[in-house]
DNA sequence: CGGTGCACCTGTATGC
DNA sequence: TGCATACAGGTGCACC
């Protein structure tokens, strides 16, 4: 579930559940996600207090007493399932059935006031690793990372530097996390439908020969601004992993104009396109075609 | 170096 | 019903 929007949405329903709270117990039930966790993962966390939990790009970040920082990223199907005295669900969480199957609940944390936390993750592409808290920039996640698409970095004028000279797609170098960070399959299809830019224009058209911003640059920088301020109020997206959520989790999807609509109406007034599906580096863009120019 | 394609893993939907 | 195939929100790495 990880796009920016939906990473902000369950670090908004953990945090209540997380943040000034120690942690009394972890329980990890497998040597791996898509990479090991770190030598000692559950004795370095046993009782370390969870100053703040943040966000960076799709990764949620605590920050630990401890000197170090725990950082978590979802993959494509990792969540969290929260349970407090408080509240058995919370915002961005999913919820389940007491007694419902549990095969893929990799990690548990059991926190100080009887809250649970549970990290699940059906295809474990997602991640845990603890790193020091000096240099948290510089760590090997975080070093390399393009700018953070809803800080004041982004502009027309920024992306045209980055895109210059670029004849990657664009859907491929709005997908690029060394250049803008957080957007995925979804927002990059939305923002690109937004802009009226075709999803294979090179990158670089974006931009004049020395770098500097066409109109569209300034367009796309507004649109992937929008679409994600509106995603995360709207709790993110819920797809078809989580149809049995309880809703909780956001509805983002009922807003979608391009995503998962292959073959509807295009739904620009008096457009009469027809939204179209190609693949592109493997993955699937939705466009319409006749909406969204080079 | 820039760009592309596949591998990683499990579950579900679709078609024969 | 069974089985094969395609596809799913991400990204690290091999390869041209």
């Amino acid at each position: 579930m990880p796009e920016l929007p939906e990473v902000e949405t369950v670090r908004r329903g953990l945090q209540p559940a997380m943040e000034g709270r120690r942690i009394t117990q972890m329980r990890v039930n497998r040597p791996d996600l898509r990479f090991p966790f770190p030598a000692r993962f559950a004795a370095r966390l046993t009782g370390a207090r969870i100053d703040s939990l943040e966000r960076r790009a799709k990764y949620l970040v605590a920050r630990l007493s401890t000197g170090e920082a725990l950082i978590m990223h979802l993959g494509m199907t990792g969540r969290f399932l929260i349970e407090t005295p408080e509240a058995l669900v919370a915002p961005g969480a999913f919820h389940r059935e007491p007694g419902a199957g549990a095969i893929h609940d990799h990690v548990i944390f059991s926190l100080e006031g009887d809250a649970r936390v549970t990290y699940n993750d059906v295809r474990r592409f997602g991640y845990m690793d603890l790193v020091p808290l000096d240099g948290l920039a510089e760590c090997r996640h975080f070093k390399g990372l393009g700018l953070e698409p809803l800080g004041n970095t982004l502009s027309g004028a920024m992306i045209a530097k980055l895109f210059a000279g670029k004849f990657a797609p664009l859907k491929a170098a709005l997908l690029d996390q060394r250049l803008i960070a957080g957007l995925g399959n979804i927002y990059v299809c939305e923002a690109l439908f937004r802009a009226r830019l075709h999803p294979e224009a090179p990158a670089g058209s974006i931009a004049t020969k020395t770098g500097r911003p066409r109109a569209s640059a300034h367009r796309l920088a507004e649109t992937i601004r929008d679409v994600l301020t509106e995603a995360v109020a709207a709790g993110g997206s819920t797809l078809r992993d989580f149809a049995h959520t309880d809703g909780t989790l956001g509805y983002f999807q009922h807003a979608f104009r391009v995503y998962d609509r292959e073959g509807k109406p295009c739904v620009t007034s008096g457009c009469g396109g027809t939204v179209t599906r190609i693949v592109q580096s493997g993955r699937s863009t939705f466009y319409c075609p006749l909406c969204q120019k080079r």
